[in-house]
DNA sequence: ACCTGAACACCGTTCAAGT
DNA sequence: ACCTGAACACCGTTCAAGT
């Protein structure tokens, strides 16, 4: 077999490639598992082949990052949205392992374009918000759901490796948990914003 | 020298010691540099002594974390102290390089206890929320703090490696950020828990 | 009770060289 | 344009053994 093919496909690669392999291995092993030598292992490749498609691990995760919060489908978004734009990014990183930890470090190292706080943006000035107001509204809905999806991630994981004292948990587990607690703050977060507007 | 001695002092340590060498190391080298062996090197020890004081590196970070996020001071706590307490527990995390990261992957694995946390559900309590509120607020308003500190430390360590694109920032640097930001969403926070009791 | 010394099984990144 | 092969400088954790 000559080194261009292999099974009848090509073996030389692309960056969505990359990208694909590298969420293969996020799903199966976790982010802590998310080596580049068992992303270069599922395309039978050398690590270092990696590294032609991009400068460093960071960069691979932030296109992997990019590929978990998705694209901007919403065209307009009126007050109304708030919550529902915040569920939906919610639900996106739910969606993928440990998926809120690889965008919450993409974003703070300022990698990653969020889609979702642009359409937060725009609900936040359609409910009467002045541009800062909005930005802050944005950028604090934001992290309500990065930080209460990766909490509730991280929680997942460590129930999993074994016993991790419930009694001392961020949220308890006594609230029966199917969001409805995360709905529940995400409730308040929207009225705090909505009381922005009403103070203007 | 016997071994039991240096420079006049014992080379035998605590626990209490190891922390305070894992503190020494995240001031100067940041979370990733905090390893093992840089901290058994301050304390002039093979790494593998420190798995006689702590059984794995998580446990030792819980210790530094509960180190950071201090005891609580708090006698008792009113519905005007729920910014206080919030802004007080951001300047914890803002007093160590990379605090809330390490505070949040700690609180996340459950082996940490936040004595902010039982602050705020006090307070939460007193502005008239039902108990299973109280802990919703009292959370919403951590992963806020944690989540704003976060983002704004990894920001910090960004502008120090290099040129990190501002135009894509969560929060744009054409706000002053003095605190102001984050202020101005943890007041939007606090009205949000306000209103929650207005309407019971 | 506290530590040494050595090993195991990993990491991310670089770089000359190949095709 | 895309990849190999080998190396460098690290990791966390374990374990028999020492004092």
């Amino acid at each position: 077999m000559t080194p261009a093919q292999r099974d009848g496909a090509a073996i030389r690669h692309t960056k969505p490639d990359v990208v694909a392999a590298a969420m293969t291995v996020l799903a199966e092993n976790g982010l802590p598992g998310l080596s580049m030598r068992r992303i270069a292992e599922v395309l039978d490749v050398q690590v270092s082949a990696l590294y032609w498609h991009f400068p460093n691990k960071q960069a691979l995760l932030a296109a992997v990052s990019a590929r978990i919060v998705g694209a901007d489908a919403r065209e307009s978004a009126t007050p109304r949205d708030l919550a529902a734009i915040a569920a939906a990014l919610r639900e996106r990183l739910l969606a993928h392992r440990d998926g809120a930890e690889v965008v919450s470090s993409s974003l703070a190292l300022g990698l990653l374009d969020l889609p979702a706080r642009a359409a937060l943006v725009q609900a936040a000035l359609a409910a009467g918000l002045d541009a800062t107001a909005a930005e802050v509204a944005s950028d604090t809905l934001v992290h309500y759901v990065i930080g209460y999806t990766f909490h509730e991630q991280q929680r997942m994981h460590a129930s999993v490796v074994g016993a991790a004292d419930a009694s001392v948990d961020l949220a308890p587990a006594r609230i029966d948990d199917r969001g409805d607690t995360f709905d529940a703050g995400l409730a308040m977060v929207v009225a705090g914003v909505r009381s922005a507007s009403a103070l203007r």
